[in-house]
DNA sequence: TTAAATTCTCGACCATGGTCGACTTTTTAT
DNA sequence: ATAAAAAGTCGACCATGGTCGAGAATTTAA
């Protein structure tokens, strides 16, 4: 009667992060501890880690279920005929929406998905991988409608793009964009220049 | 004998932080316990807390002497006959070679930096505005010799450019580029991408 | 000078993330 | 069927960041 542990095992999987998405949801990252989430799966805290290594790479499996909400809601949003800029800033300011709804959550996703430890590096790559998928295929689109350069690496544009979107989430993180709306303009700018350029204009 | 109390003050502080340079610097950050810190400055753990909101607030003021050092180890480096793009290059490998020296040491300024909480974004944005200072100054000169737009808000230039250093600095945390070099490569990348623009060239 | 008021200091104490090894359950070998 | 091996479970235990209130040091008022 092999499989008997396989099956167990996926269900107390299941429970642990089905106990998560319920304690997180309700009280947040911080204020739910090891311990009652042990209690609320059924299982011992030790039994947590044999699954998960650490705490916050609970949270990250957490997160893999909740950014699928936010592809979908962006996706519809966004008639077919949007220009790459307005893509970008459709997909952008949601995942900002999202992201700081709760001000801490957000902060701890993104330090999580940003500068990651060697023990979460594997599951933070992997939420990337997808975002770049996302990102790149929405730029190959704008290269073939000919609203972006041929010449350049895609992976490029895509990280280049991020960086923008990065730097705005940073500065509101930092209180020096203070609402939606400064976030939005503030990345408006940055993505144009990222398009135009900035070299002097005779020098291109 | 009004002053006394100012005195000792300034002085346990300067204790702290002497400890704090030390053993971070022996031990790493994680390494040290405010147990063993408070004994190293020969005060009480709650002293410490009464002086520092923290741990990572006694970090972060332990980095503002360093950051110093990077500054003039950079403009050392880089002739005043350097384009922009040089001295940016100059500048962001510098800091990254530093802050990256010791991996968990980095990862922890940066996202203390970046994505600060808010009992310490008040030292972050302290940071930071040197930063911006530096980077805006050599801006500026660019913008005088003709290398660089006139029509542009230097701040978002400079966040521009820190965005693209960030997200190559973001790339070797997640193993996705691995050594120094490679960081270079994709920076100096970037930064072209960002001086000549993603438009095609008839779009302009 | 003295005593009340204020400020500072300290370490016992608390909560929590994470470890460890004894114990239980499942699998494998015979 | 049985016992040895392997895999999984558990909660007491540990280390550590941070709190708290009693008591010491300093300042102020008289």
């Amino acid at each position: 009667m092999a499989g008997v542990r396989e099956e167990k095992k996926r269900k107390t999987r299941q429970a642990i992060l089905q106990a998560a998405v319920r304690l997180f949801g309700d009280h947040g990252y911080e204020r739910t501890s090891i311990a009652a989430l042990a209690r609320a799966a059924g299982v011992g805290k030790g039994t947590i880690y044999s699954y998960f290594q650490t705490k916050s790479e609970i949270f990250l499996a957490f997160c893999e279920d909740e950014l699928d909400h936010v592809y979908a809601e962006v996706a519809k949003k966004t008639g077919a005929d949007a220009t790459l800029t307005e893509q970008l800033m459709a997909l952008f300011l949601g995942e900002f929406r999202y992201v700081t709804r709760h001000k801490d959550f957000g902060r701890l996703l993104l330090r999580e998905m940003i500068f990651p430890k060697e023990l979460t590096v594997e599951r933070s790559r992997d939420l990337d991988n997808r975002y770049i998928d996302y990102l790149s295929a929405m730029c190959r689109k704008a290269q073939q409608r000919g609203e972006l350069r041929r010449d350049v690496d895609l992976l490029f544009v895509c990280g280049h793009f991020y960086a923008l979107y990065l730097i705005a989430v940073s500065a509101w993180y930092m209180g020096r964009l203070q609402t939606e709306d400064d976030v939005a303009q503030a990345l408006q700018l940055l993505l144009q220049q990222s398009m135009e350029g900035l070299l002097p204009a005779g020098k291109k």
